[in-house]
DNA sequence: TGCCAACCGGGGCGTGCGTTCCGTATCGTC
DNA sequence: GACGATACGGAACGCACGCCCCGGTTGGCA
């Protein structure tokens, strides 16, 4: 690869990290290409395609914190709650990770794998209700995180769910 | 107003009533138009706007459910948890009335009113947590009515997001 | 029945987006 | 320093959508 293609390649990618974060998956490619100060042209070269580089910004995140999941604990319920508070805190911030659930991706199956091999142990130990599906909580976490981008309070609502996940006894 | 034009008009309400429950406001409105059996400039001849026929079809439905807010009730609490169980109801069946809250309108404030003095007098009460505001509520339930529509069981969602709500003691 | 106003249909305009194409500039080698 | 391969930029394409316009049609009153 040439010396200026490295280097383009490398301001797309950060100008996409950058404009994902903010407006998530919607924002248009050129802007991602005027912010990286290159043509739309020049993005197409790297990136097949507007999810490829979706999904080269998000995959080494979305990754990491699933590897986090995938550590055995003690504590199941308290595993699941501390990995549902990351994804809350991420999405707090960054606007692409709820996309990252729903743009179909590599990342999104492992994303509701981890996620459900997390619930399935929670509520093994009887620390969550037994009646809720990985497909339930997982379209529970999107609404959740977009209600975090409208001027909600994210840490009331995500105690708000925590709390309603709880098993009831 | 000639007969066939007081026919057509009946015609474009029916069909936005069944596509926007379907599809939600982002129904294209030549799909309106050609489900009513008219062109897309009969339907502009009777709303200025697509924003206006969305709100002539939901109108009525929305100001039914405030109405029934607005009655006093002697147990709070119940009466915010009957209202956002009715909201959730509806949104579990129709696309449209999650939209209905965002979509700017005249009956989008009337709703975030309706559902700000629920919450106030619930709160006073002491049967809902006191940290949370009207905009997080309705941000959670627009957040929540949209998880419904993702395959997830709406029944299991709402008693998680009440039991969130009640307040802990 | 005849006439005019009201109304209809659908083609068309403007916009915004993802994607592609191609003439030009740049890199790295001989 | 020159040459070929590689990469660049931005104009252009195709598509979808909200919205408007106009030639033709239809309804209802005289």
């Amino acid at each position: 690869m040439r010396a200026d293609a490295a280097r383009n390649r490398a301001k797309v990618l950060e100008a996409a990290r950058e404009l994902f974060a903010e407006q998530g998956f919607e924002v248009p490619l050129d802007e991602i290409a005027t912010r990286a100060g290159v043509g739309p042209g020049t993005v197409y070269r790297h990136f097949p395609t507007k999810q490829a580089l979706f999904q080269a910004v998000t995959e080494e995140r979305v990754a990491a914190m699933i590897a986090t999941a995938g550590e055995p604990s003690d504590d199941p319920g308290a595993a699941l709650f501390a990995f549902l508070g990351r994804m809350a805190d991420e999405a707090a911030v960054k606007r692409d990770l709820s996309d990252a659930i729903t743009v179909p991706t590599e990342l999104r199956k492992s994303m509701q794998a981890a996620i459900g091999s997390l619930l399935a142990d929670a509520q093994a130990a009887g620390a969550v209700r037994a009646d809720i599906t990985a497909v339930d909580l997982i379209a529970l976490m999107k609404g959740l995180m977009q209600s975090m981008q409208e001027g909600a309070n994210p840490a009331v609502l995500l105690e708000i769910v925590l709390k309603g996940l709880q098993s009831s006894r």
